[in-house]
RNA sequence: GCGGGCGUAAUUCAGUGGUAGAAUGCCAGCUUCCCAAGCUGGACGUCGAGGGUUCGAAUCCCUUCGCCCGCUCCA
């Protein structure tokens, strides 16, 4: 009987398999880690590596309306400004001290109706204005205190306050939950900042890219002028981005230090609609294609109140993580926002003109901005199965593997003599060799019994095992196992190149 | 940031104040013509870190860092 894995159990295995085999270490792990922060290993590099390779692939050198770019992770601190980073990067949050619930600082307000000296009536609520306040509270009161509040309506004074503008020093603020105290309001600064030069002082201050989207809008003016390129057109990038998350959790899932795919993809505004369903179905597809399974891939639309102020449309590629289903790719439609931003601030004309229709517009642009680290993450989630496979003497035993599209495996093939004598190490080595030769990432091992490899192979999600054997010697022969059938079929030596590259691109 | 759990070998864990252990894995050799548990041998630990109590601390206390779960957060 298989036993049933609880999720986190899931997760602590593949975190285990992670580390052993050489796929994710914590950083800085000999001085007891960093939180938010991971390194990848022999394996995983090569898996990472796959992962951007397909991307960069599809996206860029297989379509001619999309072309690449590689910015600075440090860039002029206007481009912030012009963001909305510096301003809307920070969320003042209240802690109730009460229930511990938290909120954030611009939805609590704390709303008091006096008659005179009395208070009439006070109450803490979460609303998006003053009115919505106010109506709120008087919702909050009850009976008695609604009709005391009928009565004394004209000589009532009401006071309604945000608690991030409240006064320092002033009344807590009240739970809108509970009723209890609430801490003061405050803020955490999601920017890394840091230093340019070394000065230290105001003038110096510069950050940590909290994304690679802005530096690709910054060097949208020189695309369009050297590239020969026009609307609709797009502008690909891969590339470290930073943001100081309160809590990172769930292994690389939220990370201080992460990796984005991001496409800006520039278009008339009257195409966007289209060019958006576009991007969001294609990107969706993306994902299937390299083996996440759709049952637990959802494409999500965002309700019209969940858009953020720039944004048009916007939709989620999720998928369904051991801890939870969570988010690995927005596709937005962000209008022309961000570049109407830039031109504002840098004083630079962003519009395009169209000779054809003698137009002159400032394009929109759908985003379609995916984590790199999230995307592996999921891949690996997929990856990892527990199956059955019979041992030497036909007895099911569990074997652990990982079921890697075989564009995304680390290693795509091993070589095996099948035991360490009669020349089968010699004629393996030289397989070996002609698959380095041709760029297949290839492993070597002759250590032990032949299924202890195989098993080892799994593990770290090699689709193909090449073995040399007795029969080599005499017709050139051999055998080619196929990690998730286990089945082998008889190949010529010379030709496992040819095999294994005709398999990867089936 | 709050609450709870946990940190001992590469991994999973045992070890309730008195000489740090097991299994798996790993390495070397033997055996082996195809799917990990055949044989022999071997290496491996600042018991997360720092401080305190004690004759003596993996074990008790304090601080700190990290991981997991729940809340919160995710422009």
């Amino acid at each position: 009987m298989a036993k049933e894995s609880k999720p986190g159990d899931l997760m602590e295995k593949l975190v285990g398999l992670c580390k052993r085999r050489g796929f994710i270490f914590q950083s800085s792990e000999i001085y007891g880690g960093i939180n938010g922060f991971w390194d990848y290993g022999p394996l995983g590099v090569e898996l990472k590596k796959n992962v951007k390779d397909e991307w960069w692939n599809t996206i860029v050198r297989q379509r001619d309306d999309v072309v690449g770019l590689d910015c600075s992770i440090i860039m002029n601190p206007k481009v912030w400004e012009a963001s909305g980073h510096v301003v809307n990067f920070n969320d003042p949050l209240v802690d109730c001290k009460g229930c511990k619930a938290r909120f954030r600082a611009d939805k609590v307000y704390m709303v008091i109706a006096m008659a005179g000296e009395e208070v009439v009536h006070q109450a803490g609520v979460e609303a998006d204005g003053d009115e919505q306040a106010k109506a709120e509270a008087i919702a909050k009161a009850n009976s008695k205190t609604r009709r005391r509040l009928e009565e004394k309506a004209d000589r009532l004074t009401w006071s309604v306050v945000r608690v991030d503008h409240a006064v320092e020093g002033g009344p807590a603020g009240i739970c809108p939950m509970c009723g209890g105290h609430l801490t003061d309001a405050r803020k955490f600064n999601m920017m890394f900042k840091t230093f340019v030069g070394a000065m230290e002082d105001s003038t110096s201050v510069a950050y940590l890219r909290p994304e690679t989207a802005q530096g690709i809008f910054a060097n949208y003016r020189n695309v369009l002028d050297t590239a020969r390129i026009k609307p609709p057109f797009g502008i690909a990038q891969i590339g470290k981005s930073f943001r100081n998350e309160i809590n990172p959790r769930n292994f690389t899932f939220r990370s201080r230090e992460f990796e984005q795919m991001e496409i800006e993809f520039f278009c008339h505004p009257s195409e966007a609609d289209k060019w958006y369903e576009y991007w969001r179905d294609t990107r969706y597809q993306w994902y299937i294609n390299l083996g996440l399974k759709s049952s637990k891939l959802h494409l999500r639309s965002h309700e019209k109140e969940e858009l953020a102020h720039y944004a048009r449309a916007c939709a989620d590629v999720e998928y369904d993580f051991p801890f939870g289903t969570a988010e690995l790719e927005g596709i937005a439609n962000r209008t022309d926002f961000d570049l109407t931003q830039h031109q504002k601030f840098s004083g630079k004309d962003m519009a395009y003109f169209d000779d054809e229709s003698k137009e002159r517009y400032i394009p929109y642009v759908i985003e379609p901005s995916g984590g790199c680290d999230r995307a592996t993450l999921a891949f690996l989630c997929e990856a990892y199965t527990e199956d059955e496979a019979p041992d030497e003497n036909g007895a099911m035993q569990t074997r652990t593997v990982l079921r890697f599209h075989p564009r995304l495996a680390p290693i795509k093939v091993a070589i095996f003599p099948l035991v360490k004598k009669d020349g089968m190490p010699e004629s393996a080595d030289k397989v070996y060799r002609e698959c380095k030769k041709a760029g297949l990432t290839a492993f070597y091992d002759e250590k032990g019994a032949v299924g202890r490899r195989y098993r080892r192979q799994d593990e770290a999600g090699t689709p193909y095992c090449v073995t040399i054997d007795g029969q080599t010697a005499t017709d050139g022969s051999v055998t080619i196992r196929d990690r998730d059938s286990l089945k082998q079929e008889r190949i010529a030596a010379s030709s496992v190149v040819e095999t294994v590259q005709r398999k990867l691109r089936e």
